[in-house]
DNA sequence: TGTCAGAATTTTTGATCAAAAAATTTGGTT
DNA sequence: AACCAAATTTTTTGATCAAAAATTCTGACA
C-alpha cells in the first residue's frame, strides 16, 4: 500500500538546494564545483548530489567539462541570444495563460512580490532582489499551470541567474528599474495583451542588462 | 595531466542509449520503467542508469510519478499545445541558422537523409523512419551550432517521440507524407524564408498527426 | 465471493569502497 | 630559474550493500 509517509529524496532536496545557489548567483560563472565540495557544503552523502547534478547539467544550471568537472558555464552573445529568441517567445504566453487564472488574491500577492522587489532594490540587496523578482514572475507561470512551458523558463532563469548577479554586483541595483507596474496594472484590468507586453518589456530590458556586460 | 584516453563515462552512454529507446518509441507511453530493469535490458550497474534516470527525468522524456517510479509520460491536448508553440518558433529558427552554414556537399548529406525517410515510409518501417527524420532534422539543426536552442528542441522530440510512434503503429505508414522536399528545394535556392516555412509545415503537420489520436 | 491485514518480495535510495582518471606536487636535470 | 617526468593526492565513477519504501502475495474472516 502507498504509505505516503515519507518525504521526498534526499536528491530532489539537494536538487531544489542547489538550484536556488545557482538561481540566485551564489555560484559564479565559470566556477567549478566538486562533487565533494557541495556534497559536505550541503551535509549530504555523495550519491544524491551526483544525481542533483546531473539533472542540473540537464537543465543547463551546470555544464559538464572536457574532463569530468562540471561547472556553472559562462554566458556568451550567442546563447543571450538563443535565450531572448525563447524566452519572449514563452514567458508572455506564460504570463497569460497564467493572468487569465487569476483572481483578486492574486493580484494582492503579485502586489506584495512587487512590493519586496522595489524594497531590495532600494536596499541594494542584490540577493533578495533577484529572489523576489523571481518568485514575481514565477507566482504568475506556476497560475498557468503549463508543465512544459514552465519547465523551460525554469531551465533558462537558470542560464541567466548567475550572469545576472555579476551585472548587479558591478553596476549595483541603482539600475535596476521595476518593470510589473505596468504588468499589474494591466492584469487588473484584464487587458490581456497589455499583460504580454509588459512581459516582452521586461524580459527585454533583463536580457539587455545582462549583454551590457559581455560587450566587453 | 589530462590523459584524454579514457571514453566517456558510463552514464553518458546509457543516457544516450536509452534515450533512443525512448526517441524512436521503443518505450510505450505509460510504461513504468524499473531502474533495475533497464540495468539488465542493457547490461549495466544500477548506479549509471540512475544517473541516466535524472538526467532523461530533467528532459521530460521521464517522468516520477508520485511514487517513487518514473515512466514514460502521456501526452495530453494541454502539453501538446504547448510543445507546439516552443517548436513553431525555435525550429524554424534553427533550420535557417543551420541552412546558412550549409555548403553543397550538406545538401547532398540532406537528399540522402531524405531518400532514407521516403524509403522507411514504403516499406512501413516505422522505426526507421522515425530514426530517418530525427536524423535529416537533426543535421540541419547541428549546423546552427546553437546549443541552447538544441537542447530544447531535443527535449521536446523527447516528449513527442512515444506517442509518435503510436500513432504510426495505429494508422500505418501510409498516412506520412514527405515534406521535406519543399525544404530541400528552398535550401538549394538560398531562400530562408522558404526554409522557414518549410519547417514550421513540417512542424505543423506531425503535431497535427499527433493530435489525431489524443482527441478519442 | 470479497475484503482486508500482515507477510514476503521487489524496488528505490543513500552510504561506502575500490578502481580509474585527473590534478597537483615533487624532485631532478639542464 | 625553467622544464619535464614520476609520485602523490584529489576527484570521479561504478559496484555493492543495508535500510526504507512500495508493491504483491497470502490467508483469515465476514
Amino acid at each position: 500500500m502507498n504509505q505516503l509517509v515519507g518525504k521526498k529524496p534526499e536528491h530532489e532536496a539537494i536538487y531544489s538546494e542547489v538550484k536556488e545557489l545557482i538561481l540566485f548567483g551564489e555560484v559564479a560563472p565559470g566556477q567549478p564545483l566538486t562533487i565533494h565540495g557541495l556534497a559536505n557544503l550541503i551535509g549530504a552523502g555523495v550519491t544524491p548530489v551526483r544525481e542533483a547534478i546531473r539533472r542540473l547539467t540537464a537543465e543547463g544550471a551546470l555544464a559538464s567539462l572536457e574532463n569530468r568537472r562540471v561547472a556553472v558555464p559562462k554566458m556568451t552573445v550567442e546563447k543571450l541570444q538563443q535565450i531572448q529568441l525563447v524566452r519572449l517567445s514563452v514567458e508572455p504566453a506564460l504570463a497569460e495563460m497564467g493572468a487569465k487564472k487569476c483572481d483578486k488574491s492574486d493580484f494582492l500577492e503579485l502586489e506584495k512580490l512587487d512590493g519586496l522587489v522595489d524594497q531590495a532594490i532600494e536596499n541594494g540587496d542584490i540577493r533578495r532582489y533577484l529572489e523576489a523578482n523571481y518568485r514575481f514572475h514565477f507566482m504568475l507561470y506556476e497560475k498557468a499551470d503549463a508543465q512544459i512551458l514552465q519547465r523551460i523558463t525554469e531551465s533558462l532563469w537558470l542560464q541567466v541567474g548567475p550572469s545576472l548577479r555579476v551585472n548587479c554586483g558591478r553596476f549595483g541595483t541603482s539600475n535596476l528599474v521595476d518593470q510589473h507596474q505596468e504588468a499589474i496594472s494591466a492584469l487588473r484590468n484584464g487587458d490581456m495583451d497589455g499583460v504580454k507586453r509588459a512581459f516582452a518589456d521586461d524580459i527585454q530590458q533583463g536580457m539587455d542588462f545582462v549583454q551590457q556586460a559581455l560587450g566587453e
